[in-house]
DNA sequence: CACAAACGTCACGCTTTGTCACAAAAAACT
DNA sequence: AGTTTTTTGTGACAAAGCGTGACGTTTGTG
């Protein structure tokens, strides 16, 4: 368990694909030659399952994923822990004004990484507008994220929890845009279900029963359980937001009192 | 139940109290003349339990809350609710670069509001970085605050969740800094238990019930129902993060196994 | 090829927390 | 004041979801 991180100093032949432009990464924004040399980088390699930097480390550096996958956790200090996000190729992470990471970053699958600066890039933000502009827009969309997820911690059910989750990974593997429903479409989880559980907030074991479930009852399919088919998206989205339709029984559905 | 919102001209006696300069608001930024002119805006009061705006509106305006106490939340299309956050003086709401609000806002007692033109504010913020940066750190608190509540709402008991809580609002009330333990910290909650029920993803029912349960330990001491004496300021931290030490046997604590 | 280790799944009992019902207290309104 | 409405608190109950342990499966390794 060395810390060799196996350095490359070219962006190789790591697969980047599935990357829509939908605003991703530092890409694509106008900066002059100077600025752009500052924040160029070799890209580090990172293994499967080592670590990118630990919550409390000094946050010195921001990192652009290029390809594999990433995930992000807190922990308590009994062990308990939280997942805060997944990232892929095209995601920014680590991006913080504090001091040090508030959360350990850690690669899910072998993963590029393109290291950013933090001191650079404070002076490129302060010479572009436009730069410091995208990072805001990269922290906005990251915090209405965080809300969606914090949503589904505290008021969805299992059930509601496990579809959100499988919905929003296909959306993020199929590049933003929406589905075509109709179709099957393949989801890979690149992630162990104890990811799964702890990004949920729930047991490995209650992720598996629900999936089980949604098996069952033919909404998915799981032939590799990291190769998920999502056959009747219309139902999963409706278990998704709580409109469960087969639950048990649709009862009685009281008025919200004003 | 008119949306007559009580437009006042003036930013008057409203009590800016407890406001410590800990970076808040938007003040502070070294701005130009007209830069500083186009943000400045009439106040506006918006009475308790009054929404400022919806989930779903065109989000053209900021808002920075000057007094009083403001709640956001989502809902799901049943009825259920998460409240994503509670605002005092000095914090600005509706931070986004979206096209319309995520969430909900409403006033909890009458608050003072000034709003800022989010067109207006990025001229500004093309022609100041300094104004970029400020607003970059304003996204980047609150996405590690989402962070802490995710991590609140999907892996804490609620004994530990009301206890965060009660510690949370008691640092933000005496303005950031560390409290002087040793002494009992008064706490106001400007907000229903159902609020508190739906910020810490519990029902009204279980938030009563630690309350009283923290009462009879002599954690706390609860006076008028939103007047809450944290007596033991340790022993609430304790339970905060887990480290359980009264609930009922501290028995082996397992080794994570690495 | 065989073994070990990690990962995934399933079944059972049980605690915890939400649901329901109702009382008390506080606040708002006349 | 008196009445209504909202908010808060408490208890009984049931069910959802968790912990545990056992077992099957895949992956990695000697």
């Amino acid at each position: 368990m060395h810390r060799m991180d196996h350095l490359k100093l070219r962006n190789d032949d790591e697969t980047c694909h599935d990357h829509d432009g939908l605003h991703h990464g530092l890409q694509g924004i106008d900066l002059d030659g100077r600025s752009r040399l500052a924040l160029m980088a070799a890209a580090k390699h990172v293994e499967a399952k080592q670590p990118i930097f630990y919550q409390g480390d000094a946050a010195d550096t921001l990192y652009e994923v290029l390809s594999g996958a990433v995930k992000l956790y807190k922990l308590l200090p009994d062990g308990r822990r939280l997942v805060t996000g997944f990232f892929f190729a095209g995601d920014i992470i680590g991006l913080s004004l504090r001091e040090t990471y508030a959360y350990t970053a850690e690669a899910i699958t072998d993963a590029g990484l393109r290291p950013i600066s933090r001191s650079r890039l404070e002076r490129v933000m302060h010479d572009n507008p436009g730069m410091a502009k995208r990072l805001l827009e990269c922290a906005s969309d990251e915090l209405e994220q965080a809300h969606e997820q914090m949503v589904l911690l505290g008021r969805k059910t299992p059930v509601e929890k496990v579809c959100s989750f499988l919905l929003a990974i296909a959306r993020r593997q199929s590049g933003g845009h929406d589905i075509e429903d109709r179709e099957t479409a393949g989801v890979r989880l690149p992630m162990p279900r104890a990811d799964i559980a702890d990004y949920l907030g729930l047991t490995v074991e209650t992720v598996c029963r629900v999936l089980s479930r949604l098996k069952r009852e033919g909404l998915i399919t799981v032939s590799h359980a990291r190769d998920i088919g999502l056959v009747d998206m219309d139902g999963l989205a409706a278990y998704a937001d709580g409109d469960e339709p087969l639950t048990a029984a649709p009862v009685e559905r009281m008025a919200l009192a004003g």
